[in-house]
DNA sequence: AGACATATACTAGTATACAAGTAAGCGGGC
DNA sequence: GCCCGCTTACTTGTATACTAGTATATGTCT
């Protein structure tokens, strides 16, 4: 026999990829895209798992063609890693470079800001949903209060009109997310922090305070670095 | 006979190919996906250019499989429409897409300023870039100047250590420096502000001053948007 | 003549077969 | 015992055949 995937031979691909069915009325590739990706970010899929495009091919009873498209998207995005001719993983963590997906995520977010504060919002929409997460966050409802967060951030983007900016934003969130998922732990006691940031956030741009504004969004997402600097040393 | 790519169909897809030659004993992917690239960017394929995988591919004399892994990054990347079951296209010029790429090259690059000027630079290392831009701009040698204006900024990302974020820059502006190219004319006469405005950056950062540094590359990089205001209204 | 149904050729999406390359395992030679 | 080289099975890369869907053109009916 040959190499049987040297250490990852323990984990369990197929179980991994339980819940995917796939609508054969609509395009293969995007919905693989999603089903890997997803498993990927919330670490169903640990870092250095082993993914064969056979393997995975044959599991989810689809053909080879689809699949790389999708895998070669997520390598694009740094998500997995193709070694030609040897192999593809899933992506280790890698704290340089959520670092660096939170300096990128905090330069295009605080560029938003700025514009919102120079052309003004419309902060009745906002409402609701800041109330929301302020509701989820008094009850300590970590899920709901981030979903409510990624809500805030979207309608934000989506408010100064850039979202091809978003997309990027999306794209390098991933590793942010990724890794908060794996450090689990840390979240807790954190939460209304980030609503309070929210807050002060909308306060700079209703007083135009550009240069503020961007600060506040920020610092905001830099918070990000905190919780990377007191979890777990690698993995 | 049934369409005949409908208006395109003048231009000649295949004499745009002519330089194109695939080296046999590396991958096919990268390869296709460079030349088309260039292509796109400078204008060679037209906007709106039929681009039929089978055509391409015989051209090319490869195979459809790595054209559509290249065809599907261009996409990725804006600068390819591809239509399911109907065909694929270069993008036309968008000038919404060309300013959202300036705000975020803007973003992205005011934030690599602002770090540089908290953490210090080898001034060293870009005087001599700096000194051959300015020589070039006395000259009106536009191709040699805007060269080593990239090489400027390539250099500043890498000085703060943040290669994704070159990626994604490199990305966006795929599409301003296609719509300046498109532009050509309006180039003249503009070089040098180029030029004042990187010993004005360098300054900002020596004093350690964040705020302007991360304003003067806001600035700088966001004067392309007056190209582009002044320039032909659509296409 | 005009409008609608239909045939047809072209598209991208998918499946599969084959090629090229890598690394682990094994055996022989030293 | 150790090291070199080969075998072998596994990987991704590439080529090709086929499927499903769309828009054009054409013919026909009203």
């Amino acid at each position: 026999m040959p190499r049987l995937t040297p250490e990852a031979s323990a984990f369990d691909v197929q179980a991994a990829l339980k819940g995917v069915v796939i609508d054969r009325t609509r395009s293969i590739g995007p919905q693989i895209y999603e089903a890997l990706r997803s498993r990927i970010i919330d670490n169903r899929f640990p870092p250095g798992t082993a993914l064969s495009e056979k393997e995975v091919a044959r599991i989810c009873d689809i053909s080879r063609t689809p699949l790389r498209a999708a895998i070669q998207d997520l390598a694009g995005e740094g998500l997995i890693i193709v070694k030609p001719q040897v192999g593809s993983v899933v992506a280790p963590h890698d704290a340089a470079r959520v670092r660096e997906a939170i300096f990128i995520r905090a330069a295009i977010e605080a560029a938003v800001a700025r514009r919102l504060a120079e052309t003004g919002i419309d902060e009745a929409a906002l409402a609701p949903v800041l109330a929301a997460q302020k509701a989820a966050g008094e009850r300590d409802d970590y899920l709901t209060f981030f979903r409510y967060d990624e809500e805030f951030h979207r309608m934000l983007a989506q408010m100064a009109d850039v979202p091809k900016a978003w997309q990027m934003v999306q794209s390098v969130k991933a590793h942010i997310d990724r890794q908060r998922l794996h450090l689990m732990s840390s979240i807790s006691g954190r939460s209304m922090r980030a609503y309070d940031d929210h807050v002060q956030l909308l306060e700079a741009i209703r007083r135009g305070d550009a240069g503020d504004a961007a600060a506040v969004m920020r610092d905001h997402v830099n918070s990000a670095l905190e919780t990377l600097e007191t979890g777990a040393p690698e993995s």
